[in-house]
DNA sequence: CAGTATCCTGCAGGATACTG
DNA sequence: CAGTATCCTGCAGGATACTG
């Protein structure tokens, strides 16, 4: 019984299974990497996640602003100065996050020979 | 300079991209999930993956096996009986993602509180 | 600057049928 | 049982234009 818990808890936990989605997702992930690194505004946090559009870092960044991960500071200025960085629970996510990242990057010579052993039995089967 | 890294070793590193894509991404991450509570048959992984697709499965199973994260152990029986279980490397990746979903999980009543005054300071903005 | 609105497309991934 | 092959569709997400 007790060994089914850890699994069921993100199999079946819907609601969390939605944050985790946030969390880990393309653009979630390498938002929470680059709040993890300081405070952002949302144009500096474009230049920082490569690649993102402007539409899926807004969409991104209401996602864990209503998660509770990533508060939103806007100053009301002219012209608009918005400020991004990790709640104290978005700290904690990312750094978890991040501990992922580290093992697996760590990891990467080993993940790299698994493929080119996958890759050369696949090639010349059964030799 | 160095805080940098810990951000540019996600961002740029592609070929880790690549496989945390598979190690977070929505069947991966459930697989990882299901093979971290033991070995299982490719119909009992079905079963346990909630919602996976045969095509998906073994889409996230060849994946997964060729980042030498899954063992793959196909026994020459008739009807054929194959067993997948996680590599020692794939254990460690598993305990720190169950690690992460454990966390957002834990902390599941401060998202949900979260939610509520974002979509109520949406609803009534300003007051 | 910090976004929103609209349109459009490629591909993740489902359904179904088939195979060793 | 443990898959592969084929077809098809919805939607993630890009491009572009516009706004307070």
């Amino acid at each position: 019984m007790t060994d089914d818990l850890a699994f069921d808890v993100f199999a079946r936990g819907c609601a969390s299974r939605v944050t985790l989605e946030h969390v880990t997702g393309r653009w979630g992930s390498l938002t929470l990497g680059a709040l993890y690194e300081g405070s952002f505004r949302f144009n500096e946090l474009r230049r920082r996640v490569d690649g993102v559009s402007e539409k899926m870092l807004a969409q991104t960044l209401h996602a864990l602003e209503r998660d509770g991960l990533v508060h939103r500071d806007a100053q009301p200025v002219n012209p608009p100065r918005v400020d991004y960085r990790l709640t104290p629970l978005g700290r904690d996510v990312a750094e978890r996050l991040v501990g992922l990242i580290t093992l697996v990057e760590g990891r990467m010579p080993e993940v790299v020979a698994a493929r080119e052993a996958y890759d050369s039995g696949r090639a010349a089967p059964a030799g």
